[in-house]
DNA sequence: AATTTGGTCAACCGCCCAACA
DNA sequence: TTGTTGGGCGGTTGACCAAAT
């Protein structure tokens, strides 16, 4: 071990205390990135001490020069994270204040996972920590099949943009990482149906979408890819580049999202998690999760406290997980969604959609359809402006049911595949609208299968009945499209998909199961 | 009361870049 | 120009704790 010359009384205070601290807890590793003989694992107060001290006697930098000088038993790297994250001066300890959880939000959705940039722009915060509190912020929310960022964040974001003109730091690259972030964003739980399958013998068709981690066109757009499937570190150039090629002219492509939900959100599997529970278990076991539904009273992130500086109409990442039943009678004698789980949300919300139906839309009515939350959307001018940012003129919104069946529905008969796929676009773009969320639960995939098919663009388009009633009843087994093939033709398709109109027997077995509960 | 589960946080690892010889 | 080194960054891991079962 060699000294400076320079070396102080309290280096050699520190060398003493060093000394003090072989026989510490923790170990000593020899492993890669660590000499031997380097100490490893959790700092002890006595250390602390030495490296402040070094610190100030030396400055910052020159890391690994302190083992050298002080004796301790770290690496360089270990100290300079431990100053960085720990002891340097001016640290703000304590969980994060609202306005930094905000702030965070924010410079997320403009910067993605630059971590040390973020914290630049947080005193007295580290870079650590604000990817600690991202971390499990996305697990929580990925559990709860919600949006990432609060709906006001990419339009804030941008608003911001003059600041990346004026200093260059957040360049195309970044907004079209923004991009793709925003795609992901209103990724909703994927169902799986295997469960379904193995139950209903006539319906061998198993989802080929949950199988899609290995179409590597795919990976592009995937925000959260599975850790497999990421390379190591990118730069931003490679990934934004990278991301660039798929995702450039596919910003809002459903099937670009579908396709590289490879990894789908935990907690989303509405059909096959504990609501569903049976005694007669599944051939095809699958994980048993909690869907969102049951998350709807945790604390599932911190923005919806917040007031929304614009577009509060939107709501809130809140207003994602408020129950969207109307309040009145049919709320009160029907149990709740967390405690019933998603059959009950279903019949809730269609009983709600055929009732606001059947009062012809009345002005007054508290329940809104899709069909007018399209309307109404559509002059809403802060929506406007999202979509035209993304230079899209079309915005998801005014391409979902409609364009379901129209524009997306080539005349030849469809696969079941292309079936699916439709229906998962229809559910993207419904998502997409933030106005939706606010007046039904889109980021459910109850509500999107008890509302988003019940819009009287369907009855609008004979001719695709039989296409949406296949791919319903890919959804919900043949059984219960057969008795909705039998009362098609006196019905209109809204009646038929009225779930009030259904009695227990004619539903899946699936759905009876849960009678069982 | 014991066990399990989930969340938080500190620390480490490996990669990359820039500076320098 | 090339190789080395220090430092920074993002991803990951594991310990610890509290709540739930």
């Amino acid at each position: 071990m060699s000294f400076t010359t320079n070396e102080s009384e309290g280096e050699m205070l520190s060398k003493d205390l060093a000394d003090s601290l072989s026989n510490d807890e923790g170990y000593f590793g020899g492993s890669s990135g660590s000499g031997p003989g380097q100490k490893k694992g959790p700092w002890t107060s006595a250390e602390d001490a030495i490296l402040v001290d070094y610190v100030k006697k030396h400055g910052e930098g020159n890391w690994n020069s302190v083992q050298k000088n002080s004796g301790l038993s770290r690496c360089g790297k270990s100290c300079r994270l431990r100053w960085a994250n720990h002891l340097r001066p001016n640290l703000k300890k304590g969980s994060f204040t609202l306005e930094e959880e905000r702030q965070i939000v924010e410079l997320h959705a403009k910067m993605g996972n630059k971590w040390a940039r973020m914290a630049a722009r947080l005193p007295g915060r580290t870079d650590n920590e604000i990817k600690n509190y991202w971390n499990t912020r996305i697990k929580r929310r990925q559990r709860a099949g919600l949006p990432l960022y609060p709906p006001d964040i990419p339009i804030y974001a941008f608003n911001e943009s003059p600041q990346t003109k004026n200093t260059g730091e957040y360049s195309i690259r970044d907004r079209s990482h923004h991009d793709f972030l925003h795609a992901n964003n209103y990724g909703i739980p994927d169902v799986k149906f295997d469960n379904l399958k193995g139950d209903q013998g006539g319906l061998s068709y198993v989802f080929p979408l949950l199988d899609i981690s290995a179409q590597g066109s795919c990976q592009n757009y995937n925000f959260m890819r599975p850790k497999a499937h990421q390379p190591k570190r990118l730069r931003e150039s490679e990934m934004f580049y990278s991301n660039f090629n798929g995702s450039l002219n596919n910003r809002f492509s459903p099937f670009g999202k579908f396709h590289n939900d490879a990894e789908p959100f935990n907690g989303s599997h509405a059909f096959v998690n504990g609501n569903f529970s049976t005694s007669k278990p599944f051939p095809e076991a699958v994980k048993l999760e909690l869907p969102s539904l049951q998350f709807a009273e945790t604390d599932l992130g911190s923005w919806d406290r917040y007031p929304l500086p614009q577009m509060s109409s939107f709501g809130s990442a809140g207003d994602c997980i408020q129950s969207p039943f109307p309040t009145g009678p049919l709320q009160s004698d029907c149990l709740s969604a967390r405690n019933s789980g998603l059959l009950e949300v279903l019949l809730h919300e269609a009983q709600a959609l055929k009732k606001s139906k059947s009062s012809e839309k009345s002005p007054n009515s508290s329940i809104a359809t899709p069909s007018d939350l399209m309307d109404s959307s559509v002059l809403n001018p802060c929506e406007m402006t999202v979509w035209e940012e993304y230079g899209d003129h079309v915005s998801p919104l005014a391409q979902s049911a409609q364009s379901v069946f129209s524009e997306h529905t080539p005349t030849r008969e469809k696969s079941v595949d292309e079936h699916l796929s439709d229906i998962k676009l229809e559910k993207v773009n419904l998502l997409s609208s933030p106005v939706r969320e606010t007046q039904l639960d889109f980021s459910r995939p109850d509500a999107l299968l008890g509302a988003c098919w019940m819009d009287k663009q369907i009855s609008e388009c004979p001719k695709d009945q039989s296409v949406a009633t296949d791919a319903i009843a890919t959804f919900l087994g043949e059984d219960f499209c057969n008795d909705h093939k039998h009362t098609n033709g006196t019905s209109s398709y809204n009646e038929g998909w009225g779930l009030g109109s259904y009695s227990w027997n004619s539903m899946p077995a699936a759905f009876q199961m849960s009678e069982h509960l």
